[in-house]
DNA sequence: ATCAAAAATGAGTGAGTACTCACACCTAGT
DNA sequence: ACTAGGTGTGAGTACTCACTCATTTTTGAT
């Protein structure tokens, strides 16, 4: 489909199409500096309709940071996740990991507008950043955590902290995605999948020069 | 200093007055949400002498990103960088690096407040991401490839594509610096210097177990 | 001390802003 | 056909915004 939530359904039609616009307006301009009447002429309702649904503007900020989370979470980190926690069928992690990074660099181009939005916002506004750290941070440390102590358990990586592996895993995806969807026509990637294969060799292997220690 | 370009000195001291002024509103609510007003009060003049020295509120943005733009280049980075080229008193490339990342983490709670209207209009405006490319992005990439390739000839580190390393470095420093700046309070860290030696040992040696391959 | 140029001022301006509300419209059940 | 309750509307409201400009204040050369 076109959009990426039309599949959620405990929110009405009118909802969906209010959400779909805002998303759209906040990603091309910011919260701030979008206006309810954009929002209102872009789903094709009254400005008044919005209010019915939404208390405040920034409700509709919030409205669509819960979705946004539950998207994040459920479909895109979570099967992946878990996937590598199931996959038996090969031997090497490297090429489990690399397909699912290579899978979600790809898939995030779609969630990509949105998550512009969230990024800003949390820098500036306690409640979202609230939001985010409980939505999203929170459910996602201990799923890494056992995926991670699975893997050191394997024998397949290495036990340094947790923390430091998962912030490892988070900056080098967010630097190559920011670069390929915030500098794509002044900082090109060429070749996508060498610089992905590139990725994930420096993420295992660093890049020190093992064979002087 | 309490402020940090007070010794830039091509700007009059009224223009200096309304930067810092800016500054500090931009980064408390972004820069839409910001008001001319509220800088004009900030600063200490009246807001017609803020259009004066700027013709508009998008100049004063503009004005600001360059003074953050050369701190970023010749105050933070290309010293560190310059230090580990010429620094021969060490063998030990890792305690360089760490003793450069340490510093510049604990340096960049000064300039955190305006690296977040950076990062954050970053994305929403194309004039500022053009200056960002510009200004910051090309200046750095040549002074790491040379680094890079100069440690790489020296055995030190490993030839990977530069730009993954870079990238590698990049990220890895900047959700830390992002972890420590914006979640200090929900997801704090600990250790400082204990964090920062993970870090280190992260990107040098990756999170896979050696001792396996 | 004088005075012209430059700098600073802040009330004013018109174009929006988020949000409201009285009304129109639709849909059921009878 | 009638009506009551929910849904949608968009002109209206009180207010805020970036920016202007006539006026006042400061400056510095004589």
């Amino acid at each position: 489909m076109d959009t990426f939530y039309t599949d959620i359904d405990d929110l009405s039609e009118k909802e969906k199409l209010i959400l779909e616009a805002a998303c759209k307006i906040f990603s091309a301009k910011g919260f701030s500096a979008a206006t309810t009447n954009e929002i209102a002429k872009e789903a094709g309702v009254a400005e008044g309709t919005i209010f019915r649904y939404f208390k405040t503007k920034k409700d509709i900020l919030r409205g669509l940071f819960i979705q946004i989370a539950n998207i994040i979470v459920d479909k895109m980190v979570l099967p992946s996740l878990e996937k590598i926690l199931t996959d038996t069928s090969r031997k090497n992690t490297r090429e489990i990991i690399r397909e699912i990074i290579a899978d979600r660099i790809k898939a995030v181009d779609v969630y990509f507008p949105m998550m512009k939005v969230v990024i800003s916002e949390i820098l500036f506004h306690e409640d979202i950043r609230a939001l985010f750290v409980d939505k999203i941070v929170n459910r996602l440390i201990p799923v890494f955590d056992e995926f991670y102590l699975r893997k050191v358990a394997e024998g397949e990586l290495r036990p340094v902290k947790t923390n430091s592996a998962m912030r490892a895993f988070v900056g080098n995806i967010m630097i190559f995605i920011i670069q390929k969807n915030v500098f794509a026509d002044k900082l090109p990637i060429d070749d996508l999948d060498e610089e992905i294969e590139s990725l994930i060799d420096v993420l295992l292997f660093g890049i020190s020069n093992h064979t002087k220690y």
